[in-house]
DNA sequence: TTTCTTGCAAAAAGTTTGCACCACA
DNA sequence: TGTGGTGCAAACTTTTTGCAAGAAA
């Protein structure tokens, strides 16, 4: 978690902006999610580390780190936006409508056919975001 | 007009739920929509015909009439959702993020790859949320 | 020291809910 | 007539903002 920290330092340099703990702490936060953390999340987990960190901080942070884009914002529903560290593998989601439970898939076969369509209508695509819901292995009824 | 307001007061019967003129009007604007209506638009215009019309009925009406399976709803950005007809033809939606148009695509070779995609994952999708974001036509910049 | 960030509290925006009244079936 | 639907107002959730105090460069 070190080195990503580092990494993180040096992109928020990078981007002109300051290099702060609150900041390094979201960052934090995300390298070592096992999924995918909506903004309160990430401050309670915030908050085990600095009691002080406030929830507006958090939304600023993402802002902040979406816009250097250091930070991907998901929208796996819309009730509230999912955070997730960019420059990971193209995936896609499969949201499963029964349990909630998020698959994570590779999604260049949907990049290439975006592209492809897009090109068709003038368009150029610089974000596919594919959300598949339906019913997952578990939750399948044999009906 | 009067036809499809025949087979939506069909379908509301079908489905067990009470006939009602919001319910057909909230119909009626959605079938005569050239775009992506959100609650308060349909509201407001709902409100042309109806004076008396609600925005927590437009809302509830949006959930029944979802829940039947008659409208979608869809996530085209996450500041509140859009509604559209259901039963349409399958299409997905491109997004300018320079001005904000959004163009309707033939999506059928989406659902296909979402559909192999699924397979592989023991997944069953029912519905493939395909939106491409980048910069249209009019708004790519040649730099 | 200067400018950017933070925490707090309050405000927005979108959506949901409780309740009394109304109307479809 | 009885249950389900409506309108209103108030509550709720998520996110944003103004401002004074604090910290990075």
């Amino acid at each position: 978690m070190d080195d990503s920290r580092r990494l993180g330092e040096r992109r928020l340099r990078a981007a002109g902006v300051r290099v702060t703990p609150q900041r390094q702490l979201v960052l934090d936060i995300l390298a070592g999610a096992d999924a995918h953390l909506d903004a309160n999340d990430i401050y309670e987990r915030g908050r085990r580390h600095d009691q002080s960190l406030s929830l507006s901080t958090v939304y600023r942070t993402l802002g902040v780190l979406k816009e250097i884009g250091l930070v991907r914002e998901l929208h796996l529903d819309c009730e509230q936006h999912h955070y997730e560290l960019a420059g990971k593998d193209e995936h896609s989601h499969l949201v499963c409508q029964a349990c909630g439970r998020v698959i994570e898939v590779d999604s260049s076969a949907f990049v290439r056919a975006a592209q492809a369509v897009g090109q068709m209508h003038g368009f150029e695509v610089t974000d596919a975001q594919v959300e598949l819901t339906g019913y997952c292995d578990q939750c399948r009824q044999p009906g």
